[in-house]
DNA sequence: CCATCTTTGTGCACGCGTTCACAAAGGCAT
DNA sequence: ATGCCTTTGTGAACGCGTGCACAAAGATGG
């Protein structure tokens, strides 16, 4: 398949035909009109334009079970990440072999940063290290951080750093979770309720997933949640 | 401190106030006027509509660095998570422990479901794996699923699945990166230029971080990434 | 008990992103 | 070469979320 049209792009993604194409148009690729987009020439433009030509190597910095499984992640090496070294805090972890790599004490951190030209830095320490992990790897000239623990950092203008917390999207799923308990309960009330005064059951209450609760004062507590933009 | 103003609140977590006190309108939170929420009381419902008052049992299935590094994860029992169970294919980890909990052979997963009353999944295993873990999971009842491995997964119906790619945190590091690094190139090739015109260098240029480029037909290789809307 | 002050809750307007719809453009068959 | 068909690129309209601004409501002090 040489090339696609947008069409098939869009709903292959599942979006909108005209939002890709606008997309698309922001980076320029011009596809060819009445053809669609050269594949080759498409995938190679948003690779450049996502860098994931460039050779971007990271360091990361506590090798606990999280900084190891990072460390052998396979997704990175395909997307232009190259691993330039493992950094631990803890003597007993230095020098071991993880993933293929030697990890190095603490104090190698400097060092490694501006021999290897690292500008990512990736913290995966216990809560307590991370703010002072986070200011070495600033000094040492990382403009970009990814960060695991627990913490907010603060950083100086100019660096970006990105938090991911592990338990949010967990979070998600049981807000979702509760949702759908929630509506079932609301569900089964309301076709009890139309039951009662005789309305079309089923189809009615099903038809309106959130339209019902309007702020009644009382029962402040065990009841379902209200309505709310997820 | 017994309340805050909306005013406190939403400076301490960078945004607008009307939209916090907006969005605490959906949850129905009636703060007091002229005094504020009261601090406990908005804890609580807030916490009580994102269901952290509710018990979540978990089970993780795949104990590598990762499904290890996620059953010690401190920021789960805050949040009302309970891991309920550790799973993995391999015998060989079968019986250890690891967080306190005994791994279990994957044999064990459906009984452990029905007993332990788990309505979320978490899918640590190698990409390969992702998909049969999933129909177990959802056949033996279990409706959210957050997902770890390098995979979409095809669920039926009703049965909410997260994904989480390790990668697309430094994806989105990297871009900017690049950004940061084009956006600096451009500047001071606008010096330059402006120093020939004769034009005021240093403040206008900075001015117009994203104006210039306008599609110049030529150089479709090495030159800086357009503008797009990050 | 009334006046004043603070802070909430919300109608309204603005702005941005998405979608629609269509003219322009290129391919392809006749 | 000409006309038709397909698909792009984009101007315009729509919808939604955010921010502004203010009236209503409660507290507080005289």
């Amino acid at each position: 398949m040489p090339t696609v049209s947008s069409e098939e792009l869009a709903a292959a993604a599942g979006v909108n035909s005209a939002k890709l194409r606008k997309d698309f148009s922001y980076l320029g690729s011009y596809g060819t009109r009445g053809v669609g987009y050269d594949v080759e020439y498409l995938v190679y433009q948003i690779s450049r334009e996502l860098g994931l030509t460039q050779d971007w190597p990271v360091v990361i910095v506590g090798i606990g079970n999280l900084g190891a499984a990072l460390a052998g992640y396979g997704g990175f090496a395909s997307r232009g990440f190259r691993v330039a070294g493992l950094i631990d805090a803890d003597r007993a972890m230095t020098g071991k072999q993880v993933a293929g790599l030697t990890v190095r004490h603490t104090d190698e951190l400097e060092p490694l940063i501006k021999e290897s030209g690292v500008s990512i830095g990736v913290i995966a320490t216990p809560a307590g290290a991370a703010q002072a992990v986070c200011n070495r790897l600033v000094e040492a000239g990382v403009t970009s951080i990814l960060n695991f623990a627990p913490t907010v950092l603060n950083v100086p203008e100019g660096v970006d750093v990105r938090k991911v917390d592990l338990s949010i999207e967990l979070q998600i799923l049981a807000f979702h979770e509760q949702r759908k308990a929630g509506e079932e309960a609301e569900l089964r009330e309301a076709e009890a309720a139309d039951a009662v005064q005789g309305g079309k059951p089923a189809a009615d209450a099903a038809a309106r997933p959130t339209a019902a609760k309007k702020r009644t004062g009382q029962g402040p507590d065990g009841d379902v949640p209200a309505v709310m933009p997820a």
